[in-house]
DNA sequence: AATGAATGAGAGTTCATTCAT
DNA sequence: AATGAATGAACTCTCATTCAT
């Protein structure tokens, strides 16, 4: 009745069975946009992958961009979570700067290794809604805050300004291991030699003792 | 009649007249392709836009993704001619090194902003063909080249695998630079600092004395 | 399982809440014709202006259209009993002609006025059935009648032909009643004048001394 | 480029093949509306009654309704044109109101009966954009000037409000030819009784001696 | 060589209707 | 009796591509 948005999702499945079927499809959805691309991936594959009729997930999702919204959010979720608990980890424990980031990169890594299609056609292949956007940035706020709470811990780190540091941080790794996932292996480097040389890149940044760069 | 290279112009233009119309409809498709993104960038209105008629451009090009391929290669030969420029000018000059860094950041920077939306178009959000695929590597490949030989004058460079640090370091800027640009301007970081964040993230690197990493 | 008339309400709700919930899908159905039209009267919507589900819609009518004719129907009731009330009344007092056709006229116009949307949903813009349109045939026989009834009491009546007058009478109203409430409000002509005018056309008509004309 | 009127063609068919498959449709259109009804006029079913293909039909009609306006247009300019004629010839001629009445009410008669089916679908069924609306009001408007400058010839017409009396006529000879025609033959009556009862009805309120009624 | 009208498979989406609960 | 999730045929409309001129 009144004009909603867009992109969320039609309704709250309260019932179990509808909660069955919007995993359901977003897990068709999932399938299918990391087996043919955003363009393949029409919402009546989609339904078929998912074992539902189309009417079932218009049921639930009032357009194509809306399951891939969701989809979106559901894996950055995922990697919110799964990159977290192990910087949460190292946080207890009084670790080195270098095996800091290299838990770091290792995580963001086996992140982008678990679905790299599916990763691929949502992050760069689809069209980006602002609402996915946001999610991203939030996404990478949240990394950035606790990456900087990480390095207020470490003696060996010596920033004039920690928060962009914290930042670029996460900009670079995130950037690199997509890289190195998707497009070009990197100079064909194995998996271990790449990690070496990210975490080197980074520690070298943050253990330098020049802290006099401008940052404004 | 025999199965063709579906992705490569269909006529080499050697008559000035076919060279213009070529010219002209990868004109239309850069301003369509930019404005209306890879889905809005229909093959009539690259043709209208480029002055042209859809039979015509079916006549230069097999079909849409040949477009998008021309395109891209057009856009990676500028970016190699531009950048390689610049280095080549440092080449000569007895350089330190993160003014050299400095050279390449900003250039790159550049080369993404002169158009930004199309490049988006062109490098994430269409379909990558293994064919520009490959454009895309060679570019690297060239540019790693270019700066691995600028980083052996280096004095202050002592590394135990050039090469590879070359490569990381254009993934890294190539990276950097295009979030900047596309996505999220990084912490709302002004152009100027962003560029000496980078610029330092990339000396220390390139200048750390740890030259035990090992990287095979 | 035998083959129903496909229109009729599925049963007779002799139960009282049966009742009410008929009651209450009419009403969401007059309200949701009204609003959005014929088209944009779901069955879901229907159901849901109801307050009941769809199930239960099915439960007492066995398609879409037969919740139409049934408020059709509804609605040729209510006419008919208004216009009757009026004209019954006007039977006893011993009226001139053109008052009789003023209180008729203004009758049928204070009906259309009473809903005019969905008048016209279910007399124009709707699918006609044929059941349905026996219904408004017989409304107009009926009308016909008790006008013709009337006409006979009246002393300046002089026809060949009373009843065919009586069923061009009753044409003319309705027709041009319907046309100054929803079409086009006649040359902007205020409601009182247009009953005046309405009025004179009938009664010069049936006044008129010219009884010689054939209806055969 | 511009938002376009969403109703209005898309092209001006210049070619004389353009101008033919135009037609095409509209013909196929007509045939299938009139067969069908509004709803059951699909587009495929347009394209193909038309020995066309959809594509063709989308690339002159932006929409379905706009090929209901234009064929309501059509129709229209058909009755305006067909109507005109018999009353300008009726112009010269120094006839009897009466006479002059017949040839219209016939004139009307023609008109309905030529597509009747075609003529309930555009003008009840189907959904009434405002566009077409103004081109019925502009009809009407024509006609009704056209019967005023006739009335005002005829001797035997004194009329208060001569301007009033022709929308009326229009608007009565409109809807009982429409309703003789589509709905119920009135009472069963035969064509020409049915013509010769209307045009008493117009000679009578006409010529009727009463000029006093107020028209505000 | 060039044109642009024509094509038609296939996309996203809706909604009357059914049926397991 | 009542529910509302599920269905899927059918709709409107697009666009890469062809081909008569």
């Amino acid at each position: 009745m009144s004009p909603r948005d867009p992109l969320s999702p039609r309704k709250r499945p309260t019932q179990r069975r509808a909660r069955e079927t919007v995993d359901a499809i977003l897990g068709g959805a999932a399938r299918v946009f990391g087996e043919r691309g955003y363009a393949g991936g029409t919402t009546n594959r989609i339904a078929e992958a998912a074992g539902v009729s189309v009417g079932s997930l218009y049921e639930y999702f009032p357009n194509k961009d809306a399951i891939l919204v969701a989809l979106g959010k559901r894996q950055l979720d995922e990697m919110s979570r799964d990159v977290a608990a192990v910087l949460e980890a190292a946080r207890d424990s009084q670790l080195a700067l270098d095996t800091l980031m290299r838990r770091f990169v290792e995580a963001m890594l086996e992140v982008h290794e678990r679905r790299p299609d599916l990763h691929r056609v949502i992050f760069s292949e689809a069209p980006h809604p602002p609402e996915l956007h946001a999610c991203v940035l939030q996404l990478e706020e949240t990394l950035a805050h606790t990456v900087e709470a990480l390095l207020e811990r470490c003696p060996d780190v010596a920033l004039a300004d920690r928060d962009t540091a914290a930042h670029l941080v996460v900009q670079t790794v995130e950037a690199l291991t997509h890289r190195y996932v998707h497009h070009h292996r990197i100079h064909d480097l194995p998996r271990e030699a790449f990690v070496n040389e990210v975490v080197e890149l980074l520690r070298a940044y943050l253990a330098s003792a020049d802290s006099m760069r401008s940052s404004s």
